[in-house]
DNA sequence: GTATTTATTGCAACTTACTTGCAATATTAT
DNA sequence: ATAATATTGCAAGTAAGTTGCAATAAATAC
């Protein structure tokens, strides 16, 4: 993992993470530091950062990359009980869902890994409420 | 949804569907079928079969669309209690595990529907095995 | 502080997955 | 058989993501 300079750009994008409340794709990074950035240099970015395990990623289910800041969650810093993610059928905003998944033991099979994406209406687009 | 045709391409489509094992992504349907269609119509055949529910898909960690035939699954024809999709670290290929995966309900959302992405090695690139 | 090393950036060009318009063709219904 | 229309192949287009490279900026050594 290389070393991380802290540049402008670099240091604008961690900014952005840590106000962010939801995940972000890349295109919205592009469209947001359009004038600030090349796109080439925010995939190069995005890359290193994800490598210092500064954010971490998900593949949303249209394909779609989205990004994160980590906040560290209690001890588990590797790979294995990553939350799931959600993504609003309704506004399109995605979360980071604060709860655990388990995993049944599939046999002949060894899992490393699991991504869970979850998918419907979010806290804010609920019909009872507001 | 429209109607579908049994014209020769959609028929070969369907055939090697029945007989795959694993879920293929477009793009090995596109190699496979290089020489007998074009990419454009494997595409529009796809969608209208993944429309009939003749196939499922889902996307894999690299963002890799990926196909595979729809079995029955005893009465859950709808979209909840879908399997876990698996993908091999080692040797590539994906698997549609014939597990369950219980969500934990989440306060203030309405889970819809889950995909769940497990990664790992596979039956037959196990260690011990051979 | 200045010089040196090396990571980082922007730009332009490129690759690749995927889409679209359209005229020709094949399938289904009449 | 005829008519209606879904489907196809082709070529061209779009858009996401990548790459090479020279210029620049950060970190390190002096």
């Amino acid at each position: 993992m290389a070393v991380i300079r802290k540049t402008k750009t670099v240091e604008s994008l961690i900014n952005f993470f840590k106000k962010s409340e939801h995940p972000v794709s890349i295109l919205d990074l592009i469209e947001k530091f359009d004038t600030t950035m090349d796109k080439s240099t925010i995939y190069r970015i995005l890359e290193r950062l994800e490598g210092s395990n500064m954010i971490h990623s998900f593949i949303d289910s249209d394909g779609v990359k989205r990004y994160a800041q980590l906040k560290d969650e209690g001890s588990s810093i590797g790979k294995q009980e990553k939350h799931p993610h959600f993504v609003c059928n309704d506004c399109g905003n995605s979360s980071c869902l604060p709860v655990k998944i388990s995993i049944p033991s599939v046999p002949d099979y060894i899992i490393e890994s699991a991504e869970h994406l979850l998918k419907g209406i979010c806290k804010n687009c609920t019909p009872q409420v507001k």
